[in-house]
DNA sequence: AGGTGATCATCT
DNA sequence: AGATGATCACCT
């Protein structure tokens, strides 16, 4: 996207929200030329085009470092594609799953939870059949999980890094998890990384990743509403 | 290679 | 149709 300047970082999470609320309405079209960029046709070789528009008009600092992307407030920015239902299109990637050094390794100190304990979720239509450009953003809320959502969470986070811990990273899939599951995560299915295989001993496997599920997404939108 | 931003595209 | 497994671009 090459974009050089930014607009200033957010001191406080109220004028955050109110920035993200500013959007609300907006076509990507809009956004973009504002950021004097021009969109892709398309998302095939841009996945990241949308959230990292929304990372510049919001004055988020990361970029691709590996802290939140408002460093002061420890809130996390995330766009989500909604469908014409308002539902997520996708599931939603967290952060890359750690497969070795993980013996003791606690829910209450994990990366992933602190990375979901303050996230910025900006809504954007997101179906194919909408030219990228004309897609609107819709109203940006703050998020905390609530005592059930964590719990969720903690306990498929445990399930997965239990079975990394024994060995068994090979035969997760997507399918374990309520809410959130574990995934590859890597440039193309070529990039291997260490971790532990079943008897212990070190075995290269597909990086992998921590995806909150759409239905767990599309509660947390609807808790919002309500 | 590992991290950021995610969506694509094939399979069930 | 929906979800899983694979992939794209850029940065450090």
């Amino acid at each position: 996207m090459n974009i050089k300047t930014t607009q200033p970082t957010p001191k406080t999470e109220a004028e955050l929200l109110y920035r993200a609320h500013q959007l609300a309405g907006m076509t990507l079209g809009e956004l973009a030329a504002i950021a004097g960029i021009i969109p892709p046709p398309d998302l095939k070789r841009d996945k990241g085009w949308v959230g990292q528009l929304l990372e510049w008009h919001l004055g988020a600092t990361a970029g691709s470092k590996p802290i939140p992307d408002f460093i002061e407030l420890g809130i996390e920015l995330k766009t989500i594609p909604i469908s014409y239902q308002g539902k997520p299109l996708e599931t939603t990637f967290v952060c890359v799953a750690p497969l070795i050094g993980v013996q003791g390794l606690q829910w209450r100190s994990s990366h992933i939870r602190q990375k979901l304990a303050r996230v910025l979720w900006v809504p954007v239509e997101g179906e194919r059949d909408i030219p990228l450009e004309d897609r609107h953003v819709g109203s940006a809320l703050l998020w905390s999980p609530n005592a059930e959502e964590e719990a969720q969470l903690q306990q498929d986070w445990e399930e997965l890094m239990d079975m990394i811990v024994l060995g068994q990273v090979e035969t997760i899939t997507g399918r374990h998890g309520e809410v959130l599951q574990l995934r590859p995560k890597a440039a193309n299915s070529k990039v291997l990384t260490e971790a532990y295989g079943a008897n212990g001993q070190p075995i290269k496997t597909l990086p992998r990743g921590f995806y909150l599920k759409k239905q767990f997404t599309s509660q947390l939108l609807q808790r919002h509403f309500i």
